[in-house]
RNA sequence: UGGGGAGUCGCCAAGUUGGCCAAGGCUCCGGAUUUUGAUUCCGGCAUUCGAGGGUUCGAGUCCUUCCUCCCCAGCCA
């Protein structure tokens, strides 16, 4: 997975790749040692020279299912390796046991792999857990502790924050913090061996109380949890914080840039000064990791805070987290949003550290441009009105019915072709037949006529009604000698085409129309209830008629239905006997709605 | 009121050490082709870079004052 920077004209960097070829072109990182796999100083200086130029990493909380957002995290950190001649590590940040679970960690694997990427590299997987470090982990923080670096506290929570100060005056110092070493290594041991509640201590680094930085106010790095680990089960009591734990993560994987969003920022020089000290003390190998941040991917018309997702799903706003209304990446596959839109759409937004909001329409606009050329056509008749070719019998005779074709990709031959019949009596779209039409309509309208697509031109004769005035037929004339493929196909010139499905021989579907689910572009700006934003219009099912041959689709095909947009057989629901798609997106529309 | 970030066309976004007319993508607007009012194809689209001063032959890029927005006071990540 090591495809160097091609030499085609380059696309204008980022911040990041411009860091990324200065550090190449430095040789910064040129030393590095990787002994197969993650360790410490001593661990890698057993090894050769780093095969991979740089190493990045994808660091989720298995704590949730992964969203839009993360994607664009997903193609930052593999696409720089892949750009870069670099690995990317999968690794899991499981250091909070009470919110993981192993039912994330295979989701989040699953929707990796699903947008393309994966972490094989130099024949080994790095894929990589935060708790596989807990030793080393345990065994620094010792170290700090013996170097006067770090103390147990046992100030209570409450005290805790009321001594840490303000955003502008200073924090006091805890009771505690010029315990001696032998006391703190003596309570850490204790914490660990299961002796103290949780709460009761607290292992802090010991930096500066007065630190215009909240963060380096002595910041927490390990806590008593008696709490079950999905991977560690009960052999540990004592947790690292994010804190402590991720530059560590970092470095034990030899990890060169480290890329994070902006709110991390402040941290980053608590994350220097821990690494800076490890590496003193030869735990760690230099050169170091070094961290990054880019700003966080924000789009209209859509949240991705998980609290709110989680009250979607749980009030049933919504039908589960794979709801194709949802910004999961499992949601937005259910929807028919394919890798490759979800790769363009993070290619076109760029990186920065400027944060952005992009409109939701790009996002249709990056699958449009995927699917087009890859999507097989097919006609549907989404709102049907039956009509009747009145001279049927005189051009064909009675019970005849007219084969046709069409390509199942209009630019694409090699696709092959489709068939089916016209009969005399077939579906259309109640929009394309107007009694009154509307000044530049060119479809159905008493004495006008359209082309019946891949089929015959028509001319219509006007329609038939019920009592209550709605019209239920709609009534045209074959015009003979005007069949698509034909020599006389363009003896008669018409301005519309029309799409169709025959009455006798098309499949009836259940088909979801989808629609934003936020009907306001910040649906949880200035702390309102985003639940009234909530678009009452964003799922519609209707029954459509569609080509006999999609009811040999396979569930997860994306189709273009002629004139309508993009449609996917539904993952869970549809198969055999039953025809379920999922409108994806629509076509863009330059006609006025 | 402390600290850390960010402000370039409708939406994104290049622009690194000051120097040919301020890249590119998407949208949009014209026009051509089209049996999808789609696609494709041509053409157009910032005397101006949050605002004001200043330095300079020359500034989006340097200095300065100001304005706006975002993040930080979990024993979450």
């Amino acid at each position: 997975m090591s495809t160097p920077k091609d030499t085609a004209p380059a696309q204008a960097g980022n911040f990041l790749t411009n860091i990324i070829e200065r550090d190449l072109e430095a040789g910064t990182y040129a030393s590095r040692r990787w002994a197969g796999s993650p360790g410490d100083a001593t661990h890698q200086a057993t090894g050769q020279a780093d095969p991979a130029k740089i190493r990045t990493r994808f660091p989720p909380e298995p704590n949730g299912y992964l969203h839009i957002g993360h994607a664009k995290s997903i193609c930052l950190n593999f696409g720089l390796a892949r750009d870069f001649g670099g690995v990317c590590h999968m690794r899991f940040d499981d250091t909070n046991p009470e919110k993981e679970e192993q039912e994330y960690v295979d989701s989040i694997l699953d929707a990796v792999k699903w947008l393309g990427f994966g972490w094989e590299a130099n024949d080994s997987a790095h894929l990589y857990f935060a708790s596989d470090y807990f030793d080393f982990m345990y065994r620094a923080a010792q170290y700090l502790i013996e170097k006067g670096h770090a103390y147990v506290d046992q100030q209570s929570a409450e005290e805790m924050r009321a001594n840490r100060g303000t955003l502008t005056e200073a924090g006091t110092n805890s009771p505690w913090r010029n315990r001696p070493t032998e006391d703190s290594l003596r309570l850490f041991a204790e914490m660990r061996s299961g002796r103290h509640p949780d709460g009761s201590l607290i292992l802090r680094a010991k930096i500066d109380m007065a630190s215009p930085n909240i963060n380096l106010r002595d910041p927490a790095i390990y806590r008593i949890r008696h709490a079950e680990h999905h991977r560690t089960g009960d052999k540990w009591c004592v947790y690292p914080m994010y804190t402590f734990a991720h530059p560590i993560e970092d470095a034990l994987e030899q990890i060169t840039h480290s890329i994070c969003t902006l709110e991390f920022e402040d941290q980053r020089p608590f994350y220097d000064w821990l690494l800076e000290r490890l590496a003193e003390g030869g735990l760690l190998a230099k050169p170091l990791p070094h961290q990054y941040e880019f700003a966080r991917l924000n789009v209209t018309y859509v949240i991705t805070s998980k609290r709110k997702l989680k009250q979607l799903v749980d009030d049933k706003h919504v039908d589960g987290w794979d709801d194709p209304r949802m910004p999961t990446i499992v949601g937005l596959r259910r929807r028919g949003y394919t890798p490759e839109a979800l790769q363009l759409f993070c290619e076109r937004t760029g990186t920065t550290k400027s944060s952005s909001l992009i409109d939701y329409s790009s996002l249709e606009i990056a699958l449009r441009d995927d699917l087009d050329s890859k999507a097989a056509r097919a006609m549907v008749v989404l709102d049907p009105v039956k009509l009747k070719l009145s001279n049927w019998d005189e051009v064909f005779g009675t019970g005849h019915v007219e084969p046709c074709s069409a390509p199942v990709h209009p630019h694409h031959e090699e696709m092959g072709r489709r068939q089916f019949n016209l009969t005399p009596e077939i579906w259309i779209e109640r929009e394309d037949f107007m009694e009154v039409p509307p000044k530049g309509y060119h479809r159905l309208y008493p004495g006008n006529m359209s082309r019946l697509k891949y089929g015959y031109v028509i001319k219509c004769n006007g329609c038939e009604k019920d009592a209550a005035g709605n019209i239920t037929t709609v009534l045209a004339e074959i015009v003979p000698d005007t069949k698509s493929g034909t020599p006389g196909a363009d003896s008669v010139k018409v301005k519309g085409v029309i799409t169709w499905v025959s009455a006798s021989e098309g499949a009836s579907a259940e088909v979801r129309l989808y629609d934003r689910l936020f009907s306001e572009a910040h649906p949880d700006a200035g702390g309102r209830d985003f639940l009234e934003a909530l678009n009452p219009q964003s799922k519609q099912v209707v029954t459509a008629y569609v080509e006999p041959g999609l009811a040999a689709a396979t569930a997860g095909t994306s189709f273009q239905f002629e004139r309508h947009g993009y449609f996917v057989a539904d993952l869970k629901d549809h198969g055999a006997g039953r025809i379920v798609f999922n409108r994806t997106t629509t076509l863009k529309d330059s006609w006025a709605k």
